[in-house]
DNA sequence: GTCTATAGTCGGATAGAC
DNA sequence: GTCTATCCGACTATAGAC
C-alpha cells in the first residue's frame, strides 16, 4: 500500500494524488476508503475533503494527473508522429507505429505504469467523468495518431474505422502484458518482469507489428 | 443492475450467483454491497449467507461458475486442438490457431461474456484466491493449447517460453475488444457493437492472426 | 494547513419468526 | 428456505482546536 521513495520530497496534495492513483487501482472508487489512501499518503482524512473537496474530487483529480503524466511523455512522439503522417512515406510510417508500439510497450510492462493502468482499466469496465478526462486527455489522440500512420504504412487503402480497428488490436498486444499480468506471470513461470523478460516481450510486440503492418500493406496492394 | 430475462426460471441461489458475478465485476469485491447483490437478485441479503456462507464464499462461488461456463464452451474446441498437435502438420495447425482465437474474438465481443470479462479483469489486477480457481479452471488449458498449436504452425522452432508470449500476444488482438470496449466505443463512433460490427472485428484479428503466425514460420525457416 | 473528535450513514453478520 | 429485526463496526463528512 505504500508509495515510492520520493514521498518525502512530494508535498501532502502531490502525495495524496498518487496515493489516491494507487489505492483507487487497486480497489476501485467504492472499495477504497479515503482513511485508507490517507493513512497510506503518511496523514488523516481530513485533509482529502481540504485538498480535493471529498472522495470523488480526489478521484477525479487522479484522473487528470494520470492523464497529464502520460501526455507530458509521449507528446514528443507525437510531434514526430505528425511529421511522418504529413510525409506520405509508407516505409517510414511503417517504422514509426513499429516504434510507437515498441515505446508503448516498454512503458506498460515498466512498473511505474502499474498504478495508473489499473485505473484506466477500471474505467473501461465501468465508465464515470473520469473517463472523458483519460479518454479526451490522451487515450484519443494516440489512437488518433498511430492509425493516421497505419493508413500511411499500409499504402492509403484502408478505410477510417478499419484503421482504428488494427490499431486498437496492435496496440492490444502490448496492452495484455500490463492487464493480464498475473496471467503472463502463470504461463512464463516467471518471478517478475525485469530486463530480460522485458526484451522478449518486447521483441515478440515489435515482430508481430511488423508482420501485420507487412501483409496488411501488401493486401492493400493487390 | 439487472440480469438476463432468464432470471424467473433460474433457482435463488443460480440468481444470486449470476447476479454476482455482473455486480462484483463491475464494482470488485470491496466495492459491491452484499444488500445490492441480493436486492438485484430480488432477495434479501441473509440469503447470501444461507446459501453461500457469506459475501467471501459468494465471491468464490462466482469465480468457479464462470470457470465451469467458460470450460463447457471450449472443452469441444480443446479436443480438436489434441488431435491437430498430435498430427505435426503446420498449416493444419495454423488454421487451427485462426480459427480458436477467431471462436475467442467472437466471444469477446458478444454480450454474455462482459459480465465474466470485467470479473476476470479484476482478479487479474488483484489477484484474491479466486485467481487460481480461474486460472487453473480455464485460463491456463487455453494458452497451453494454443500455444502448443503455435510451436506447430511456425515449424517447430519457437521454444515454449517464446511461444506462450506470442500466445499472449495474439489473444490480446481479442482481448482488447472486451476490457477496452469503452475506448473502442469512442475511437469508432460506434454506439454499439452487433453483427456488422462482430464481422469487422473478428476480420481483423483473423488477419493479424494468420499474418503473424505466417511470418513467424518464414522467419523460422530462414 | 494539519490534526482530533464527533455525527450520521451504511456495511456484513446473525438471531429468530414463519 | 425465506424473510425481518437488530447489532456492531467502518465509512464519509464536518466542526473546531492548534
Amino acid at each position: 500500500m505504500n508509495m515510492d521513495d520520493s514521498a518525502q520530497t512530494q508535498s501532502l496534495p502531490e502525495r495524496l494524488l498518487s496515493t489516491a492513483i494507487d489505492v483507487f487501482g487497486r480497489k476501485g472508487l467504492e472499495g477504497a476508503s479515503t482513511r485508507a489512501i490517507a493513512a497510506a499518503a503518511g496523514t488523516t482524512m481530513s485533509m482529502i475533503t481540504y485538498h480535493h473537496g471529498g472522495k470523488e474530487g480526489l478521484y477525479l483529480a487522479a484522473a487528470r494527473s494520470i492523464a497529464e503524466q502520460i501526455g507530458e511523455r509521449i507528446t514528443p512522439a507525437f510531434a514526430a508522429a505528425a511529421r511522418i503522417e504529413a510525409a506520405d512515406d509508407a516505409a517510414a510510417a511503417l517504422a514509426q507505429v513499429v516504434a510507437l508500439v515498441d515505446e508503448f510497450a516498454n512503458v506498460m510492462v515498466r512498473p511505474e505504469s502499474a498504478a495508473w493502468a489499473r485505473f484506466i482499466v477500471r474505467e473501461q469496465m465501468e465508465p464515470t467523468p473520469a473517463f472523458d478526462i483519460l479518454y479526451g486527455g490522451v487515450m484519443g489522440r494516440l489512437i488518433d495518431h498511430i492509425s493516421a500512420l497505419v493508413v500511411r504504412a499500409t499504402g492509403g487503402r484502408l478505410g477510417p474505422t478499419e484503421a482504428r480497428l488494427r490499431t486498437i488490436a496492435i496496440v492490444g498486444q502490448a496492452l495484455v502484458f500490463r492487464f493480464a499480468r498475473a496471467t503472463v506471470l502463470r504461463a512464463t513461470g516467471w518471478a517478475s518482469i525485469d530486463a530480460e523478460e522485458t526484451a522478449a516481450i518486447r521483441g515478440v510486440v515489435r515482430a508481430h507489428t511488423t508482420a501485420i503492418l507487412a501483409d496488411a500493406r501488401a493486401g492493400a496492394e493487390t
